[in-house]
RNA sequence: GGCGGCAUGGCCAAGUGGUAAGGCAGAGGAUUGCAAAUCCUUUAUCCCCAGUUCGAAUCUGGGUGCCGCCUCCA
C-alpha cells in the first residue's frame, strides 16, 4: 500500500510515486507578511504540516520549502501608512509568523526563502523567458506571454476564451500596455520613493508569481514532487508559476499539486479584503483563550480539501473534544504510577489494529477525520480505564496492553502534530492545601448528616470555584481530584 | 457567462455497490440528599425525481440548493 493523494493537476487521487524514491521534495506558498496570520492561515499550514509529518511518519525524507513574500503594494502600503519601513514590516510579521505557527506545533521548514533575497534567480528567469519568446517589456514592466504557453490553464481546468467571455468588466479595462490581458507582470517598473532593484529592463521589482518559480528553482531544482498552497491560489497563482517554470525549463515544475480548502465564517470565505477574519493569537489570548490543540483538532477533524465552518458552536465542541483526547494522552501520566508502569519508552507495534487502521485512512488522501476517529477510541477505552482506577481502584483490562495502547495513542497523535504538553499537567498548587481540603470535607461530611445540605452544598462549590472536584461513593466516603 | 466542489442524525463529519465510523449535543436508566463524575442503554435510510442492479448514501441521467475560483488572497 502507497499514500494516495489528489492532485489538482490530474483532477484525481494518484499513488504517491517521488521522483526520487524515498524522498519528497515539497514546496509550500506562504504568506505575504504584511499583517497577522489569520484562521484561514492557521488551516493551511495545520494541512501541510499534517501532511509533512505524515509523510515522514511514513519513512520519507521530506524536504520542505516555504517562502516568504516581502515585497508586495500591501506591505509598502502599512509601511508608508506607519511611517516605517518595508523592512520592519516584513521583518514584524515574519516574526509574528513564526510565534503563531509554533504555538500550532507546526514544524519549521527546513527553508525558508523571501522574494528579496532571491532577486538574482528571478532576473535570470525573466531573462530566459524572454529571450524564449515568452516575455516582452512594455511601459517600464515586463509581462508574461500567456497565450504563448499552450498548457496554460491545465492546472486549474480553464480556457482562455473561457474565462474572457466570462470575466465581463473585470478583465476589458486594465491596463492598455499589456498585450492581452491574462499577461501577467514578471517585473514591476519602478515608482519613486519605493524599493527597486535594477534590472536588464530598468529598475524595479518583481511581480508576485516569479519569486516561487524562481525559488523553488533555485533551492531545489526544475522538478519537486509536490507543490501546495491554498485553494485560492491554483487560479492564477499557481497557474502562472507552471507558464513561468516550465516555459523556461522545459520540465514539469511539479509531479503533484495539493491545494487545501477554505476556511468560512458564516457561510463566507475568510479573507483580508471581507474583513471577517480572526486573527490566530485572537483566538488564542482572549480572556477565554482556545487550547491551540483544540484548534488543530478542530483542522483535523475535516478533510483538508472541504471548506471548513468557523463558528462558536465549532470551537466549543472542539474544545470539549480535545478534553476527551487529553485525557488519553496524560493517562500515563496520571495513572502510569499508580498502575506500577515501567519507565519504557513510548513505541509503536505497526501489527496494532488501530495503527493499520490509522495508516488506511491516512494513506488516502490524508483522511484525518477518520484517523482522529481512531485516536478517539484509543483515548475514551483509556478514559474509560482510568475513571474506574478513580472510582473503584482497579482497571478491568490488561495493564500491559493498556500501557502499549496509551503509547499507540501518543505516537498517532503526534503524526496529526496534537500533543498534551507538560503544561496541560502541570497544575497550579495554589489554593487550599491537601489537609485543608480534607478537614473541609469532614465539615461537609458533619453538615450531610446533619441534614445541613445548604452548607454541604456551599463547601463543595467553594471548593469547586477553587478547581476541586469532589466525589461522593458510596459508604459516605468522599474522594477528590484538583 | 466559464470552470470546479459540496449536499449523510440537533450541529460537525467519515463512509464510493451489500442494509450507516467518530466527535459535540440530547434522552432514559444505575448511583446521589441534590449534584458532579462515572457506568449501561439509546437517537439517521443518507436533498428531490427517474434509471441501472438481486441489492445504491455509494453508479447513470435530470432537477434543486449551497460554496469556491475566474481581482489581492492560505
Amino acid at each position: 500500500m502507497s499514500v494516495v493523494l489528489y492532485n489538482t493537476l490530474s483532477r484525481r487521487k494518484e499513488p504517491f510515486q517521488p521522483l526520487e524514491a524515498g524522498t519528497a521534495k515539497i514546496y509550500c506558498c506562504g504568506v505575504t507578511v504584511y499583517d497577522y496570520c489569520h484562521l484561514g492561515h492557521a488551516r493551511c499550514y495545520v494541512v501541510w504540516d499534517t501532511v509533512r509529518r505524515y509523510l515522514q511518519w511514513r519513512g520519507y525524507d521530506v524536504h520542505y520549502v516555504q517562502n516568504f513574500t516581502d515585497i508586495d503594494d500591501k506591505i509598502l502600503n502599512r509601511a508608508r501608512k506607519e511611517g516605517t519601513t518595508m523592512e520592519a514590516i516584513s521583518q514584524r510579521f515574519i516574526d509574528a509568523y513564526h510565534e503563531d505557527m509554533a504555538r500550532l506545533n507546526i514544524q519549521a521548514a527546513d527553508e525558508y526563502t523571501y522574494a528579496t533575497h532571491t532577486i538574482d534567480g528571478i532576473k535570470r528567469l525573466i531573462g530566459e523567458l524572454e529571450n524564449k519568446g515568452y516575455a516582452y517589456a512594455a511601459g517600464g514592466d515586463v509581462y508574461y506571454k500567456v497565450r504563448k504557453f499552450d498548457g496554460y490553464g491545465k492546472l486549474s481546468g480553464r480556457k482562455l476564451e473561457d474565462m474572457q467571455a466570462g470575466a465581463s468588466g473585470r478583465v476589458a479595462g486594465g491596463d492598455a500596455i499589456k498585450e492581452y490581458p491574462f499577461d501577467f507582470a514578471l517585473w514591476k517598473g519602478a515608482k519613486p520613493e519605493e524599493p527597486s532593484w535594477d534590472s536588464p529592463w530598468g529598475a524595479g521589482r518583481p511581480g508576485w508569481h516569479i519569486e516561487c518559480s524562481a525559488m523553488v528553482r533555485d533551492r531545489m531544482g526544475d522538478t519537486i514532487d509536490i507543490h501546495m498552497g491554498g485553494g485560492d491560489l491554483t487560479f492564477p497563482h499557481h497557474e502562472n508559476e507552471i507558464a513561468q517554470s516550465e516555459a523556461a525549463t522545459g520540465h514539469p515544475l511539479s509531479q503533484y499539486w495539493m491545494h487545501n480548502g477554505m476556511v468560512n465564517v458564516n457561510g463566507e470565505k475568510m479573507s483580508k479584503s471581507l474583513g471577517n477574519f480572526t486573527t490566530i493569537r485572537q483566538l488564542l489570548d482572549a480572556e477565554d483563550g482556545l487550547d491551540p490543540m483544540a484548534l488543530r483538532l478542530f483542522l483535523s477533524q475535516a478533510q483538508y480539501r472541504k471548506p471548513v465552518d468557523f463558528t462558536a458552536d465549532a470551537i466549543a465542541s472542539a474544545t470539549k473534544s480535545w478534553q476527551t483526547l487529553k485525557d488519553g494522552l496524560l493517562f500515563g501520566h496520571n495513572y502510569g504510577p499508580q498502575l506500577n508502569w515501567p519507565d519504557s519508552d513510548v513505541t509503536l507495534n505497526p501489527e496494532n489494529d488501530a495503527v493499520q487502521r490509522f495508516q488506511i485512512a491516512m494513506d488516502d488522501d490524508f483522511n484525518t477525520p477518520e484517523a482522529v476517529a481512531v485516536l478517539f477510541e484509543l483515548a475514551k477505552e483509556l478514559r474509560r480505564q482510568g475513571n474506574l482506577l478513580v472510582h473503584e481502584g482497579s482497571i478491568d483490562a490488561d495493564s500491559e496492553g493498556l500501557q502499549q495502547q496509551w503509547h499507540t495513542l501518543i505516537c498517532l497523535a503526534q503524526v496529526l502534530g496534537i500533543e498534551a504538553t507538560a503544561d496541560n499537567i502541570a497544575v497550579q498548587h495554589d489554593g487550599p492545601s491537601d489537609d485543608e481540603i480534607a478537614g473541609l470535607i469532614e465539615q461537609r461530611l458533619a453538615a450531610k448528616k446533619g441534614k445541613d445540605f445548604a452548607l454541604a452544598d456551599k463547601i463543595r462549590d467553594d471548593l469547586t470555584a477553587q478547581g476541586i472536584t469532589l466525589i461522593d461513593k458510596p459508604g459516605g466516603v468522599t474522594e477528590w481530584h484538583r
